[in-house]
DNA sequence: CTTTTGATTGTTGCC
DNA sequence: GGCAACAATCAAAAG
């Protein structure tokens, strides 16, 4: 069991407020990894769209939302397997970030400058 | 050490 | 290109 015993811990709706962290803007952004419903949506979009043609966005987020959680952990354990593999990506930028972040310079010298 | 939060990811459809 | 609900997530920072 989870140790977070918040209930509702939801991030705020269409809540702009002053960012305390300003958004990362760094060069080597340490990117998160996908969600599992990042899958999921990417898989079942189709279906969904395909069952409701004339959803929009809107109806669309909500219904696939719905069925999200319908789905047995078994029918979200590919979604989620596929979550994993994107984490351990994640992780691995991170890796490189801190790598750099950590000490400018060391040894490599790439500095791809963006902006 | 624990909790919260903040930032991120992807979908469609419009301007 | 960005934003809108939807859900996850997870790593860092505050407490």
């Amino acid at each position: 069991m989870p140790k977070e015993a918040t209930k509702a811990t939801r991030r705020k709706a269409a809540d702009k407020e002053k960012a305390p962290r300003k958004t990362k803007k760094d060069k080597n952004a340490p990117k998160r990894a996908l969600s599992a419903y990042m899958f999921f949506s990417q898989d079942w979009r189709e279906r969904v769209k395909a069952e409701n043609p004339d959803a929009s966005f809107g109806e669309l987020g909500k219904l696939l939302g719905t069925k999200w959680k319908e789905l047995d952990e078994e029918e979200k354990k590919p979604y989620i397997e596929q979550a994993e593999r994107d984490k351990a990506r994640a992780e691995r930028e991170k890796k490189d970030y801190d790598n750099k972040k950590v000490d400018s310079g060391s040894g490599d010298g790439d500095e791809d400058d963006d902006e």
